[in-house]
DNA sequence: CCGTACTTGTTGAGGGCTCAACTAAGTTGC
DNA sequence: GCAACTTAGTTGAGCCCTCAACAAGTACGG
């Protein structure tokens, strides 16, 4: 059943072009972002969730659903930007189990010394290369594709991956 | 320069959506892709490539273009690939510094059993989930965004990154 | 209470990617 | 014919991420 629907070559092309897009603007931005900042984007994304947050601080797991993140990478994640002091763990005083990140002046700092660049880039690449009629499109479109996949789809997930051919 | 255009909240909260949307779904047909083939998509990529290639093969460089790949990453992949007995190299005959990836018959036969439930995630994520028209606006959008991007677009990354902070 | 089940967060191994350095081979200009 | 430059491809170190296993805490049912 799997393979009852192929792409047409309309689809693949359009499949492709956007594959290819989305990797170079997201490749362009990263590499910006780690040659300016010295960070991937992921932990940018940290660091300004934090700065949003009252207290700029957030319980792990909120900071990883607000980052789309697992609870695994960004105990790594958050570990590293320690490291550098940009963030500090608390305990949690409620919860014993749960740890407060906290984003420092300093990573604050870093934050301020890094989003203008990183905002213009999203511009230049982004926003700039679109009319506003395709940004109000685009968004549409980011939402139509979140919906299925943020819910459950589990239809999909779940199943006995419609095996078709994985052979051996 | 760099901060004199922020991104105001419309802008912001379509980027954070289109963020959000495209690592979801890439994150999803990865994952499904690693779960019933066991590769990542990057390596689907080029086995697909290969196999729409005369001979089913390319060189390196070729390779690398084709999937956007730098050197050096096609160049650890096609090793894993090798060991996996998909894909072979073979010198260039007119070229003593080339080599030939050529996907063998178990790389090929990995990717028929792999592409029809790939093909299928693409489907149900993205198209099912998109209206025929936004799929004709997904494909112009994802053209203006590649058309700078891939042209020099030198200007912002030659500059010395317009400072405006990065410093501490 | 107390055992079972779930939740929170961490850890380590393993894999993929980037970057910079390097070898080897082709190309150019004199 | 040869020195300087460019191009092809590889390599290793280091970083980030995933996955599975785990420790510790909370919640719930009897």
């Amino acid at each position: 059943m799997a393979e009852a629907r192929w792409l047409d070559a309309e689809e693949q092309r359009t499949w492709r072009t956007f594959l290819g897009a989305t990797h170079l603007l997201f490749d362009r931005l990263d590499r910006e972002l780690q040659r300016d900042a010295g960070i991937p984007h992921a932990y940018y994304e940290i660091l300004v969730r934090l700065s949003e947050a009252p207290e700029r601080s957030l319980r792990m797991s909120e900071l990883a659903r607000h980052t789309g993140s697992s609870r695994s990478r960004l105990s790594h994640a958050v570990a590293r930007l320690e490291e550098r002091g940009w963030v500090a763990r608390r305990d949690c005083a409620t919860d014993k189990r749960g740890q407060l990140a906290v984003l420092t002046d300093d990573g604050y700092a870093a934050l301020a010394a890094a989003a203008p660049g990183h905002v213009h880039g999203v511009r230049v690449h982004l926003f700039d290369a679109l009319t506003p009629e395709q940004v109000r499109q685009l968004r549409q479109i980011s939402e139509a594709i979140i919906g299925p996949l943020a819910a459950g789809d589990a239809a999909v997930t779940a199943a006995p991956p419609a095996d078709g051919g994985r052979t051996r």
